[in-house]
RNA sequence: GGGCGGUUAGCUCAGCGGUAGAGCAUCGGCCUUACAAGCCGAGGGUCGCUGGUUCGAAACCAGCACCGCCCACCA
């Protein structure tokens, strides 16, 4: 006789679930077993690199972060199962402009470099009371350590939550974006694109935002629809006439250059080449054609600014205009003198009159002074003696650019920026983006429609504070203006540095911004230039060429699909700029979570639900069911119901996993034809889920194995074969129903890492000699092969539908499915009988059958089964 | 204006050339020796609209409508 299985006792188990007591516990297990630990010596081809995306600390935390980290989470699950090697860090982001504004309101403070330094300053968070005060003005060492302060436990906060959803990150990988090697991997970086050629800094117009304060890329841009209005407003021509311009930019009068139209717009051709005389400050400027005004809109001819959009750089670089600005980089108008040479006037003194007016005022108060003053007859430059404002303003809706973070539109402005070249690169950027495989592949089209509208190199330059500084300084000549053309950059030996700290090489501090000695280069990097390289920041790229060589390119990149353009998009440029190379061979779209009226969630929509109190409620496992039940790519609404099914079936894995492994019996083959039909259904859903895995499809993975675990498992074969599981000659079904459990558990393993694991530890880890669910083999062919294929693996199927049709008539009776039936007359087919014949003994003793007769009858469809007549056990009188 | 997704049962979603599916919700029946946090049943849909291809269309093609997203649109 063989020796019998190991069993469990239910008894001496928690009567249910006991999601908190086991996940505590699990985490201290997992902990202790080094479970997710990666191992640097195995080699790249059996390492799985996740480049992990790290999370913006100072943003709301919901269960959008839930969803989409459980994502990666699954699939790095599924590869470690698989035996491979899982490189899955974590990061946290925290440098940029989110902290600085966080920082701000949280403190209720405002960095101002001039500021003196308060050794040791530490801030409560503002009470009301300060609200109502003016903030409090610190230096800019106190301001980045109060931001290091408040990341810091922004960062405790998301990272316990990791845990508790349990990612299987490892956390000795863990980095911030502001840490000192990731500010020297973005030093080396600007490095290297400065020895290739791919960075430079100019004088030029740029997006400007007036509120932060420091200039911001085409991709963090982004269109709002504004109302303003068309103002027509007459300008002479000298030499005699007049035309009438439209715009929405009245107050920019002041800045206007130029005056052109369409070259075939017949009404305004006579005035191409002549001179205009702008209303109000009487500025000479020159007209001319241009293709791309559009003689249907306003009037059909148009003052030309510096700047009231782009098409105005574009003809100020073009026509080779005058700069005339008038709006400072605080949004406000700045002094200029009419009469001199940036700012000729045929009347100079009214003009510096009328300019005092509005000098130092907002954009929209220039605009209410200036149209005011074109009301007044006195302002005219036509001769006519009438207001220049010819008609009422026409109120217009149209969109004006934003910063995405921003809230007065744009400005250009001309500041000297960095920017990384890869306007003259838009091709490579788009066959290295077709070289990545994308999930689902429709999101390629969302790169590559961003890569083929690029309009302006990547501005990687910001006037902040907490961020990684430029290793830059410049040289100043006798008078003392800086050299930017010869700028002097870190050595990478003395990275990470802070150039208005640090000395560069060949100069001594005392030279420090004196004439014949250096300045610091004082602007900070686009929060993306570090950002985009999470996958070297993985790898430790210069600072680790091994590791880089065995752990970059990654294999996976998650991401959400809006921030293909700046993430995804930035992420590609560099490892292309810095090795040919992509960054990763595949990213992995998530969707977003929608609130119930399909919009996005957001704090500043408050439809933000937190997941701490659906952790408590449903279980981390259950919130993770919920995550991993939506496809990727796929967008979806949030409905509590889902996790409710998912906390469900946590329960129904742990009771079966009660029941399974409880029936005690020898240990013995699987030799019975049911027992081996359902492992054939059980091979080919291993089969389909492994398959849907490595499409990175966990989605159809879950439900595909959810659906074979309740329908098949627990609610079919369970049911027919835990009567002869009892029986002294039951070893086949005990074998088979502890292979399923086996079996389906590790399915469920990624998505359901705790109670999957927990069940796994009653016996199944002593008999595998893996002690962790989390690093046991994934499900395979070869240990299922060792079941013989059933004769005819149908006989499930026939099985399942007999049993079905006696339940049937039972509820149709009215008659428990527990009750016994005295006697039964089944019809079928004939071949239906046959194929029932082998399985006949589990189904009628599951359902309870006493004296039966089988009827063949032809005129059945196959598989189809009809009760001819019944007679039920009486019920057990109470 | 360009591009991309979506539109299937009351709700949330699968299905994507072969007789319409799941879960939830609804209704009925069951304490039945793993699980009532459960089980057994039932009802419920002209698969957005209009054409076309096909022996056959929810699925493929064309057009339209609506919802959403990405991009463009500042005179």
């Amino acid at each position: 006789m063989s020796a019998p299985v190991s069993i469990i006792d239910p008894e001496t188990l928690p009567r249910h679930f006991e999601a908190a007591e086991v996940e505590a516990r699990l985490h201290d297990r997992w902990d202790r077993l080094a479970v997710y630990a990666h191992d640097p010596a195995r080699p790249r081809s059996e390492t799985f690199v996740v480049d992990t995306p790290p999370p913006t600390v100072s943003g709301s935390l919901h269960v959008g972060h839930v969803f989409s980290y459980t994502h990666t989470d699954v699939v790095a699950r599924y590869r470690r199962m698989r035996g491979e090697n899982v490189f899955y860090p974590m990061g946290w982001d925290d440098n940029g402009l989110p902290t600085e504004r966080r920082v701000q309101n949280h403190f209720h403070v405002r960095c101002d470099p001039r500021a003196p330094f308060t050794p040791g300053l530490t801030l409560a968070p503002a009470t009301a009371a300060e609200l109502k005060q003016p903030p409090r003005l610190v230096s800019r060492p106190n301001f980045i350590d109060l931001c290091l302060e408040l990341t810091r436990q922004d960062e405790e906060a998301f990272k316990s939550l990791w845990r508790r959803i349990g990612l299987s990150v490892d956390w000795s990988l863990e980095y911030s974006t502001i840490d000192a090697r990731c500010r020297h991997l973005a030093q080396l970086s600007f490095r290297d694109l400065f020895e290739k050629g791919h960075v430079y800094s100019i004088e030029a117009p740029t997006m400007w935002d007036v509120d932060f304060q420091t200039a911001v890329a085409q991709a963090e841009v982004e269109d709002r629809p504004t109302r303003g209005a068309f103002h027509d407003v007459a300008f002479g021509v000298e030499g005699g006439g007049e035309l009438t311009i439209a715009t929405t930019r009245p107050e920019l009068l002041p800045a206007c250059v130029a005056v052109t139209a369409h070259p075939n717009d017949a009404r305004y051709r006579a005035l191409f080449g002549k001179t205009a005389l702008t209303p109000i400050f009487k500025v000479p400027v020159p007209i001319f054609p241009s293709e791309l005004v559009d003689p249907e809109k306003g009037t059909g001819i148009l003052m030309v600014c510096t700047f009231g959009d782009a098409t105005d750089v574009t003809w100020w670089r073009e026509q080779k205009l005058p700069l005339r600005q008038i709006i400072g980089r605080d949004g406000r108008l700045v002094a200029v003198t009419f009469g001199s040479d940036a700012f000729p006037s045929r009347d100079a003194e009214t003009a510096n009159a009328r300019y005092a007016a509005i000098v130092r005022k907002g954009v929209g108060g220039a605009r209410q002074a200036i149209v005011e003053m074109l009301r007044d007859a006195t302002s005219d430059a036509t001769g006519a003696g009438v207001p220049p404002l010819r008609a009422e303003p026409k109120p217009i809706e149209h969109s004006v650019k934003f910063f995405e973070k921003g809230d007065r539109p744009l400005e250009f402005i001309s500041t000297r920026q960095w920017f990384v070249r890869l306007l003259d690169k838009k091709d490579d950027l788009l066959a290295f983006g077709d070289r990545i495989r994308w999930h689902p592949d429709f999101m390629r089209l969302r790169y590559r429609n961003w890569t083929e509208n690029l309009n302006v190199d990547w501005c990687v330059s910001r006037q902040r504070y907490f961020g990684v500084p430029f290793p830059v300084w410049y040289p100043l000549d006798r008078d003392g203006h800086p050299e930017y053309a010869r700028p002097v950059v870190a050595d990478a030996a003395t990275m990470p540095v802070d150039p208005t700290v640090d000395v560069p090489p060949g100069y001594d501090d005392d030279q420090r911004d004196q004439p014949g000695g250096f300045t610091a280069e004082a602007d900070v990097y686009d929060t993306w230039f570090t950002s985009s390289l999470t996958p070297q920041i993985g790898s430790g790229w210069l600072l680790d060429p091994e590791r880089h060589a065995a752990r970059f390119p990654a294999d996976i990149r998650p991401q959400s699909h809006e921030i293909i353009r700046t993430w995804a998009f930035y992420t590609i440029a560099k490892a292309m700029l810095h090795e040919r190379t992509v960054p990763w061979h595949h990213v992995v779209i998530s969707g977003w979570i929608l609130d119930p009226d399909r919009k996005k969630m957001s704090k500043s929509k408050g439809n933000v639900v937190t997941p701490m109190h659906l952790l408590d409620e449903y279980t981390s496992d259950g919130v993770r069911y919920w995550a991993a039940s939506a496809r990727l790519g796929t967008d979806t609404a949030f409905d509590e119901k889902v996790l409710k099914v998912g906390k469900r079936l946590v329960t129904k894995l742990y009771n079966a996993g009660k029941f399974v492994l409880s029936q005690a019996g020898p240990r013995a083959p699987i030799d019975v034809e049911l027992d081996r039909a359902f492992v054939a259904r059980l091979r080919e859903l291993v089969a389909r889920v492994t398959k849907a895995f490595d499409e990175f499809d966990y989605a159809h993975a879950l439900q595909d194995t959810e659906s074979f675990f309740w329908h098949d498992f627990t609610d079919t074969y369970l049911e027919l074969v835990k009567h002869r599981a009892r029986d002294d000659a039951g070893g086949s079904a005990i074998a088979a129903l502890r292979l399923g459990l086996g079996v389906l558990l590790r399915l469920f393993a990624p998505v359901l890492p705790y109670v999957t694991d927990e069940v796994w530890s009653w016996v199944f880890a002593g008999e595998t000699g893996h002690p962790s669910i989390h690093r046991a083999p994934w499900p395979s062919a070869a240990e299922l092969d060792a079941v013989a294929v059933p004769a005819d693996a149908g006989c499930f199927d026939v099985a399942v539908a007999c049993l079905a049709a006696i339940n049937k008539a039972k509820s149709e009776a009215g008659v428990s499915p527990g009750r016994g039936v005295a006697r039964l007359a089944l019809a079928a087919h004939p071949e239906t009988l046959r194929a029932l014949a082998p399985v006949q003994a589990d189904v009628l003793r599951s359902a309870r059958v006493e004296r039966h007769e089988m009827v063949a009858a032809d005129a059945l469809a196959a598989s189809t089964f009809e009760v001819r007549d019944a007679e039920w056990v009486a019920a057990v009188e109470a």
